[in-house]
DNA sequence: CTGCTATTTCAAGGTTTTTTGAAACGGATC
DNA sequence: GATCCGTTTCAAAAAACCTTGAAATAGCAG
């Protein structure tokens, strides 16, 4: 619950939303701190707070290269919010997600 | 975008979101302001604040029953919300979320 | 070492949210 | 119509959140 509350805090504001959503299609391979903030549309020291923010969800994580840093997703844990949200939207409204319950066997470590 | 970083905000306060989640498994039916500021355990004014919070995010609404007010949920807006956090999981983590895409075709009227 | 790049940290300030309790409102009951 | 109920509205105080720009850190290249 309260972790659930956190990561939609996280993505609660529209320039973390851009960001979590570039860290995501990025993948693996992951996205540097300037990438974003350029994607953005902000100031390093902006963005920086923003990542703070999303990293202490644990929706994302970083890892070092050199002078720069690099953002990826925490796959597990977004699934884990998907699952929260889709289990809301399920119990009682079957007709709507059907399908869903099997994604919560699906995920995979990050 | 902003849409979707409403509906984040609106779930990001664990108050609101014990109550979303009692209101949606609710359903069509409903569920009264007063059930609900039992349930999450905070004084009626308190819980109408957050109530507004929600309503105005577009994931729940109000209808009149005399003297009390009946909340139920807007499925598709929380259908709508819940494929903008699958896409993008699942834009570049086809594994994960492999039959979700179907999901989007399955919403219904609220 | 000096300087440059990528990024974070810090402190200050402003803005928005949250919480409170008292008062208002509208419907039901006597 | 007086009163009670369920609920919202209001205003004020408290807390949380955002933004800024300047300074710090850390790696790399000359």
């Amino acid at each position: 619950m309260e972790q659930a509350a956190l990561g939609f805090g996280a993505l609660s504001h529209e320039t973390r939303l851009t960001v979590f959503r570039k860290i995501m299609r990025a993948g693996t391979e992951g996205v540097t701190a300037g990438e974003l903030a350029e994607h953005a549309g902000v100031t390093p020291s902006n963005l920086s707070a923003h990542l703070t923010v999303l990293t202490h969800s644990g929706l994302i994580k970083v890892r070092r290269d050199g002078r720069r840093r690099i953002y990826t997703p925490i796959v597990d844990a977004v699934a884990d919010l998907v699952t929260f949200l889709v289990e809301d939207c399920c119990n009682g409204h079957p007709d709507v997600c059907a399908q869903l319950p099997s994604f919560q066997q699906r995920r995979q470590a990050s």
